[in-house]
DNA sequence: CCCGGCAGCCTGTCGTGACAGGTTGTCGAA
DNA sequence: TTCGACAACCTGTCACGACAGGCTGCCGGG
């Protein structure tokens, strides 16, 4: 391997083994590094790097979780068969967080966001009666730069008072109904399919329009069973694939 | 605390961070430490079970990505509050119960069943040598007729000899693998993306290569970490809809 | 040419020590 | 009683060292 690394900042502003991680990460995602081909030992990342085997496994450890590397045993590590994937758990609160922690970039912006009248389905996804105001939002949601997820969001706005008016950007809107209504996820259903975008849709996460997306219904409701969120996402299923954990 | 915990075995047989990680989850399975109750920090686990911290954060590490426990910064590790427990009604053994409970006649037809030599991705999934002996398995899920569910399995054969003879039309797999293997899983993670299906694919769900689907990865382990089960599953979403429910 | 043994490489595991920075609880001053 | 400062605690991060056991490749013998 002949390729020129960059050198790690130790300003201690971001840890070792991030930064390394990234360095591992971006030659595989701009394809230096093909698939099934072999990184070096940790020995010699340690080596090139001038930086422990503790920082050298714990970067290794991530990409592993990450599903970007593969281990075999007692042999070394090797780039994953498969295509470049993030890790999704769940699909609301945790994974921003989760991304974010695995040193992506997760911006947010609000691409609509007002006050209106429950149709139908926001009715009884909702359990309200139908034209009840309702929040709507719709937002896109991108990692290191690439759309990623869109979100049509609708909220009883008798729960979330001026959430028309508030500033959502780059923010977790969990994070907002925590702290400024108090609001706690107790539990929530997901249905999941796959479809194609519309025009609109496919142009906002820069595919086309026959491009194949995990379409993403859910509800979402607190202990006294009150429906707080309803929403659809449209998923770029390309970039990431959407992780379930059953414990 | 008052807890008494084990004495962990130094012979070598198993990981000292793996038999801390086990008596950890006992405590949590048995209601010992109930929701959000935090656990002993890292220093203190080092001095009860006589082993360094680097063990400690090795347990604790297995123990939040199973998700039993949380960090807070800087602030130690919890039991994770039951409530946010993954639930999860999809493709195995639960999703045809509630179809037939709802009065579907779901019926599954084995295409393939051999022993084979795992390749890469099998053992990486399954976390075993690359050649090991596995069973495959293709089988096809029907719903009243309409082809709904294609999933190939792989097993480690060691785990379940003979599974490449046996008779498994129309029945769970679960079932067998619990009744004749004593297999009772733990857990899996599952990831799911929107893909085309090839020709051959197509063909066995009778549908287009042009329609979108559902992807569905799969692995499954026991108590002990053992992944006895890996598996790809292809889902027509235009049938039925991908449930996950979070609790 | 084939095969078996051995040296060397590599990971997994474990221990020790160290320091920065954030959090908490306490305690005394106001 | 309230508030602010300070000490104690705790995690995250990093370095270095060590050893067992598995795997590979090479080399020499048959």
């Amino acid at each position: 391997m002949t390729i020129t690394y960059p050198r790690l900042n130790r300003d201690g502003a971001e840890p070792l083994w991030m930064q390394l991680m990234r360095a591992l990460r971006a030659e595989i995602d701009s394809g230096e590094l093909g698939p099934d081909q072999p990184l070096p030992s940790e020995a010699e990342l340690s080596d090139m790097f001038s930086v422990s085997r503790t920082v050298v496994r714990e970067a290794l450890r991530e990409l592993v979780q990450q599903r970007l590397i593969y281990k075999i045993k007692g042999r070394g590590a090797f780039v994953s068969p498969r295509k470049t994937e993030l890790r999704f758990v769940g699909t609301t609160s945790g994974s921003a967080d989760d991304l974010r922690e695995s040193g992506r970039r997760v911006t947010t912006q609000t691409i609509h966001q007002s006050l209106g009248q429950a149709d139908e389905r926001e009715a009884a996804l909702l359990r309200i009666p139908r034209g009840e105001e309702v929040v709507r939002l719709r937002r896109l949601r991108c990692v290191d730069g690439q759309p990623w997820l869109l979100v049509d969001t609708a909220l009883p706005a008798r729960l979330v008072p001026g959430l028309e008016r508030a500033v959502l950007e780059n923010q977790s809107l969990y994070d907002v109904l925590r702290r400024r209504y108090g609001i706690e996820p107790a539990a929530a259903d997901r249905w999941i399919e796959a479809v194609f975008p519309d025009s609109e849709d496919a142009a906002l996460l820069e595919v086309s329009t026959s491009t194949p997306l995990l379409g993403i219904e859910s509800v979402a409701w607190l202990d006294d069973n009150t429906r707080f969120e309803a929403y659809y996402a449209l998923h770029r299923s390309d970039q990431t694939r959407f992780y379930v954990g059953i414990r």
